[in-house]
DNA sequence: TTCATTATATGACGGGTATCATATAAAAAC
DNA sequence: GTTTTTATATGATACCCGTCATATAATGAA
């Protein structure tokens, strides 16, 4: 049925966006081609027609998540200056609500853990994910030394996901809070530190 | 067959050891019963003798890895004084030899992503087992207020596992190792802040 | 109105895996 | 040495899932 234009370009687009949402809900594992398809109202079959392989969907998905996380940090940014977009940036990633958000959060976060031991094109599009996001952060420390601040900003999306993550672990609600709020005002007061430290 | 008397109990032992490692090797999905049970030289068809699921198999998996980590903290611990311990317990942590043995390796930082959408026996050892080791660790804090210390710990907790998670999901191998040593360097900061404001 | 095109649907195949009923064999007890 | 016990093995069943060959139907072009 020959359908308007770009109809096919529009369904790989929402089969991609599904896909991202089932991979941080459900894991590489469970994400299931037929599920997938089914929650854009497809069957299983017109699949190949859109991707080669699971694998393939899996790479396109991180690569979704990726750039929904690189847009919402571009939103909390705004056109403020540096160091305050940085305090915004973790006041929004180490919350309650992105720590019950799991299905539409930062992949880093939701799939740190999977990609360790996953192999194709979804490790590779985690990584050059990583990659760009450390640079969005390395990009607003006040240091010279480049190297450096791409060490520092890895580190601190490190514990900002840490964070995150070992709170989702947690049972106890109260438990999960606190250590949300120790963690975030670590992470800001390391950044106010280095920022501190260029000041003078 | 009758064996020697706790014949059954040594297999099942080594049937746990052997999913212990496979499991955060692999993730609980990618974990096959008859994998387990070929790893210790039997076949499948014996293992529910012993376990009445693979769920249950998984339980026990998460509580001997998590018995593994304590006792390597016990024995980095040792019977130095708590801010030596707790020091001497980050540098094994967050190191590069700990990111490159997840087999053995500490279970939150292998599995904190696939417990969050875990349930049943594994997901309630998993939360057992991180209480015990923030606990472990809330217990050297200088404090007084156990609930703060608590908090502080699970903090603590979330940054070295997050560290740990991060660099071994980044594939440029320098960028991980200085990652560590950032994370490292700012844990043990955060350790001897606590310290030194409660000494004064 | 008919034809040609092509996105999607149907249905099947093969491989993997959890589970379980039954068989086997080895060692302890007599 | 024979019997009894029981840990493990064999083999089957049922289910889920990725993949793909083929069929269908909807629509723009003629």
């Amino acid at each position: 049925m020959r359908y308007p234009e770009d109809h096919k370009q529009e369904t790989r687009a929402r089969v991609v966006k599904a896909a991202a949402r089932s991979l941080r809900r459900q894991g590489p594992d469970k994400l299931a081609v037929a599920g997938v398809m089914a929650e854009v109202g497809l069957t299983h079959g017109g699949f190949y027609a859109h991707f080669a392989s699971k694998e393939a969907l899996l790479g396109a998905a991180v690569e979704e998540a990726f750039r929904q996380g690189r847009k919402r940090f571009a939103l909390t940014a705004g056109d403020q200056d540096a160091r305050t977009a940085l305090e915004a940036y973790v006041d929004m990633y180490v919350s309650a609500s992105h720590r019950d958000g799991r299905e539409l959060g930062c992949p880093i976060t939701a799939l740190a853990g999977d990609m360790a031991r996953q192999a194709g094109p979804a490790r590779e599009a985690f990584d050059t994910g990583i990659k760009s996001l450390i640079g969005g952060i390395a990009s607003r420390l006040p240091g010279e030394d480049e190297a450096a601040n791409t060490a520092l900003a890895g580190s601190l999306m490190a514990e900002m996901a840490g964070a995150v993550s070992l709170a989702r672990a947690v049972a106890d609600p109260t438990l999960s809070d606190s250590l949300l709020e120790q963690s975030r005002a670590a992470i800001k007061a390391r950044i106010a530190a280095v920022f501190e430290s260029s000041d003078q």
